[in-house]
DNA sequence: GCCGTTTTCGGCCCGACTGTTTTCAGTCG
């Protein structure tokens, strides 16, 4: 069984026990193994195989023998058992808003409540209020809550959530009671799904912003509303959550409500360690009591808090416990790239294919803006539902876009066009022969009909990878958030052919997509595998996809450096024409 | 379940808000 199992099962480990009602720190531990499984630099294999997973600070002696158990055998007993002991219902149940352990326990235990649908008719029929600790108010707040689950995922695309938050943000930041505010939590992380928008500001009078702020519009219902804090829900189904504190309290309620949980635990722990204790409104002698404590010492930014912990700033996309820390402490953080660097980008559709604009359009939109270089890499003529073009049109395209860079260029104008193709990976061969590709100033391979076997997929990109004319990998393991899930594929050996051919690997930035996942790029980089941050362009306006992209590569620890779209137009002429000169080939 | 320059047992991050209670448990982030 492999790494990625085993962390899932570890994780619902900890939700059965939560739901069982164990000790909270028991099912963090389980939490905590999974996300240490993920972020191995080992395959977990060869450390079973050596014995030497307790060697791995968070796993014991338990720990090592249940997921040993798991690899050797691909199977748990002791996870068979636990779940076969808790109603399926009742995990469903967690995702209820308003509930937890306890009081799922309580409604199974009095009630005999195991699935959602018994719990709405108990609600509906009014026993629900009835018993110990609950009342009408809780009744109809799980009614409430069943309602919402139904209405609107509790995930959503981080583009969703940015576009959400920024009117929001603005507003705020217009308010004459408004000093500082901020995005925070997992949009300000930069994670690609976001559960919800957390914002905080600080004031003087936070109870003026509260109320200015349930008042904006967009808002379709208050779930709560206090001196210092506020929840609602968005129209289109996003909660956003507000808090306000003091501006002296801002740094380190940014950082807190930044997050991640994770790493804000290591902060608190790094806190302890030095005698102090660390809170959303300061650090403090661990000594005193925590509201009435004299601060120890007012930090201005979040970046003199780091420094009181003996680190350096970490940008906020790092801050998944994910290796920041012991890098943070040796001031070996990357300087991670900025959107800002981008030059321009090497995958992107025409309305030659499935794109809306012309070539003339996008090259007056891509020079306007700016960029030095956008590559028009149609689909090719297997994907015909995306109107591909054949070698013919394709090669009607190529001379269109040599006329239209000689255009530009006579009237002194430094941008261009570069022709190329997102070529089908097929079964067996690409697309295109190899004389049509070496035609080609840029050639991405993408899988978009992929098998249900992960050797077969790994096995076509990996033939993508060797071939000496493609550049690059397009979307590597085609999934599209919240709605399909990356079909199967062993992206590490990928990662180690295009290592070894030298192809470069696409961070596709549309919103949908994100891929390859920012937790690969640790290892890619680690390979010397650079990374291409394509929009996959279908219309000019989807250049605003490069900024979420960088995001993304910066959540991968990505610098300039790893980048190939940052490099003027010169440089990335070399880089491209390499291609029949591949390392390796 | 993990862990140890105060501990091999007793800790483990911490506060706001809600609803149910008359002082607090549960949930959430």
């Amino acid at each position: 069984m492999d790494k990625e199992k085993v962390a899932e099962i570890l994780v619902e480990i900890g939700v059965l026990l939560e739901l069982k009602g164990e000790n909270p720190f028991k099912t963090r531990a389980y939490a905590g193994a999974a996300r240490t499984l993920e972020g191995l630099a080992e395959p977990l294999a060869k450390l079973v195989a050596e014995k030497r997973l307790g060697e791995i600070k968070g796993i014991g002696e338990a720990l090592e023998q249940k997921i040993t158990e798991l690899v050797e055998t691909g199977k748990l007993k002791y996870y068979d058992e636990l779940k076969a002991s808790i109603p399926p219902g009742l995990i469903a149940m967690l995702e209820i808003s308003g509930l937890g352990p306890k009081k799922i326990q309580a409604l199974n235990k009095k009630l005999g409540l195991d699935s959602i649908e018994k719990l709405e008719a108990a609600c509906k029929a009014g026993q629900v209020a009835e018993l110990d600790g609950f009342g009408e108010k809780t009744q109809a707040n799980i009614l409430e809550g069943i309602a919402r689950k139904r209405t609107y995922a509790s995930k959503h695309l981080l583009s969703e959530a940015l576009r959400a938050a920024e009117p929001l943000l603005e507003n705020l930041r217009e308010h004459p009671a408004v000093i500082r505010c901020s995005p925070a939590g997992s949009l300000r992380r930069f994670k690609e799904i976001c559960g919800d928008i957390d914002l905080l500001a600080s004031s003087k009078k936070p109870a003026d912003v509260i109320g200015f702020f349930v008042s904006q519009p967009g808002i379709v219902k208050v779930l709560a509303k206090g001196e210092t804090k506020a929840s609602v829900i968005l129209d289109g189904g996003i909660q956003c959550d507000l808090r306000v504190v003091s501006d002296a309290e801002f740094p380190f309620a940014l950082a807190y409500f930044t997050g991640s949980k994770e790493h804000n635990i290591v902060m608190r722990q790094r806190a302890i360690q030095r005698g102090l204790r660390l809170n959303e409104y300061g650090l403090f002698k661990s000594t005193e009591e925590t509201r009435d404590a004299k601060l120890l010492e007012p930090c201005a930014d979040e970046a003199e808090i780091f420094q009181k912990l003996d680190l350096v700033f970490v940008p906020p996309e790092l801050r998944e416990d994910h290796g920041e820390f012991s890098a943070a402490e040796k001031n070996a953080l990357p300087k991670l790239i900025e959107w800002t660097d981008l030059k321009g980008a090497l995958h992107n559709h025409s309305n030659w294919s499935d794109g809306k604009n012309s070539l003339e359009e996008i090259a007056a939109y891509m020079e306007e803006l700016g960029l030095e270089y956008w590559a028009i890499t149609d689909h090719s003529k297997s994907s015909y539902q995306a109107n591909g073009l054949d070698a013919k049109r394709l090669r009607e395209q190529i001379l269109e876009i040599k006329k239209l860079n000689e255009k530009i260029a006579d009237r002194g104008g430094d941008f261009r066009l570069l022709a190329g193709s997102e070529v089908d990976i097929l079964k067996e061969r690409l697309d295109f022969d190899d004389d049509v590709l070496a035609e080609l100033d840029v050639v991405v391979a993408s899988l978009h009909v992929p098998s249900s076997s992960e050797a077969e997929n790994t096995k076509r990109l990996i033939y993508a990878a060797e071939n000496k004319f493609v550049h690059i990998l397009g979307h590597l393991t085609g999934r599209l958030l919240l709605e399909r899930e990356p079909y199967p594929v062993n992206v590490r050996a990928v990662i180690d052919a295009c290592a070894a051919t030298g192809t470069w690997i696409e961070l596709n930035c549309n919103p949908h997509r994100l891929d390859l996942d920012w937790r690969h790029w640790p290892y890619a980089k680690s390979q010397g595998v650079k990374c291409v941050i394509n929009p996959d362009a279908h219309r000019n306006e989807h250049v605003g996809f490069l900024r979420l992209g960088a995001g993304l590569a910066r959540k991968g620890w990505l610098t300039k450096a790893d980048v190939v779209n940052v490099l003027p137009w010169a440089r990335l002429q070399k880089e491209l024409s390499r291609a029949g000169g591949k390392t390796g080939m």
